[in-house]
DNA sequence: ATAATAGTGTCTATCAGACATTATCTG
DNA sequence: CAGATAATGTCTGATAGACACTATTAT
């Protein structure tokens, strides 16, 4: 059979060698990752960030990341570029949204592909490339409020949340509006990747085994307890969640302090179904 | 307090004005949209694919979309394009995923922001633009076997699924391969994005009201309960489903033939909690 | 009239939510 | 020893799963 042509007479690889790329305007498109851990005391969320190092929002934090390359997907990026500016490697790596407004980057047209990254020890990160340098902030956020705070650099970045929901016949809408409240702020629009990623955690928490990327290899129920309480936001009964989590793990034998309080507590491990 | 300075000493304003965008390749970015419907008698779920009308694929059929603007979000860019290209509008639109292979478009380097439409009404779809023609397929999904299929075209595309599973550590992945099953194949990788949202669709079906976004505003219990079928793969319990279904559904008074069936059966509709 | 299917009643197992109680650990 | 917290027992109500049965409708 005859090999198809299109209008212009052109066969495939005819077309392709004659492509002008240049035709239609095209994008910058950015990997940016929202890397969360767990406090050393499991009394809060912790998120990374890196204070840019030039322009635009020089001096601003805000979410590591980069361009994607010609050569590499947007997952190579996302874990190139947390390498390259924050030193992190061989973490659980999640698309999470692709960010599209067109004038959400005042150089040019960017596009952002956001990632959520799940870390479970938190090194000691060390900034480099765009960045000055990069630090574990705590993260604290309810339905109104969303904090990060870094006491040791006297930064703290403050938005108030408003969820408005919205119905167009029969579809409906949830949407929220992040406004400011404090002079320090995030660069770009870096707030709403990490309220859109962390909705998203909360929403996937409960019907999956994302926790245990958060948390070390063992670990005691009290800390695991609290560490569903601070993603969920809210307090859980100890039976209902020890009869809930108790499929998923087994006891390796050993008692240890837990890290939440400073008594004693068997220590677990995940078993994977 | 002065105006910060970067490296070259140049102010946020200064910077911009000689921000050259040409410094890095930039892809093309399209969005891609996947529209599913439900066959008027309920036995199956429908799909909306165009047939290319210009290289490369030409000839081959493939989802519905086309390149972003400069000027417009990705959502409203699927808004545009499923409507340029098929007619629809006014339809539940969602992100679901972007894909970012380098080599997943053969003319240059090419990311697509995929999204899924739900549609309650086959309108007659007419193909327009980049497109020679439109029709909607017949979707007949499985955990094994996927096949799209158009019997007044004499159309079947058929790919065979295998799911893996594989561990990195603590890191838990699931992954597919859609294998070739037909002479006839989907242009680019538009096979991943439908299974890929077909699954993303399935796993939110459970917790959400995304189904009242395929059928219309008035409908039947058993209808209603035959679409739920249809996406969750499984035979459904009357009783069960029914107390289920209670809070979110009032009777209109009406009776009606159901389309699934050709008996009477009370109507309903959809009311928002 | 009969077969098919719409619609209802009910039983059971499971699970989330809620307290109460006992055991153990730290200071 | 006292106060705190780890660990376990048990009660309740809601919900998913499973059948059985009656009512209605098309042919």
């Amino acid at each position: 059979m005859a090999e198809p042509r299109d209008k212009n007479g052109l066969t495939e690889s005819e077309f392709l060698q004659s492509y002008n790329a240049g035709k239609y305007e095209r994008p910058s498109v950015t990997a940016d990752i929202l890397a969360l851990g767990v406090k050393e005391d499991f009394s809060c969320l912790k998120i990374l960030l890196i204070k840019r190092g030039g322009h635009p929002y020089i001096g601003k934090w805000a979410l590591p990341g980069g361009f994607i390359r010609k050569t590499e997907t947007a997952y190579q990026a996302a874990a190139r570029e947390l390498e390259e500016e924050t030193g992190l490697k061989d973490v659980y790596l999640e698309q999470i949204y692709t960010f599209t407004k067109p004038e959400r980057d005042p150089r040019t047209w960017v596009m952002s592909i956001a990632y959520m990254a799940l870390v479970s020890e938190l090194k000691h990160v060390n900034g480099s490339d765009d960045a000055d340098s990069a630090a574990w902030f705590d993260l604290i956020i309810s339905p109104e409020k969303i904090s990060l705070q870094n006491k040791d650099l006297g930064v703290n970045i403050s938005y108030a949340i408003e969820t408005k929901k919205f119905q167009n016949g029969a579809i409906k809408y949830e949407n929220w509006v992040a406004t400011p409240q404090t002079q320090e702020l995030l660069a770009f629009d870096h707030i709403e990747i990490i309220i859109e990623s962390f909705l998203n955690l909360k929403a996937k928490f409960e019907h999956s085994d994302l926790a245990f990327n958060l948390i070390g290899s063992k670990f005691t129920l009290p800390d695991l307890q609290v560490l569903y309480e601070l993603i969920l936001g809210k307090k859980l009964y100890k039976t209902n969640f020890r009869t809930m989590i108790a499929p998923k793990i087994k006891a390796t034998g050993e008692k240890r302090k837990s890290a939440s309080s400073n008594k004693m507590s068997a220590e677990y491990e995940y078993i994977d179904a």
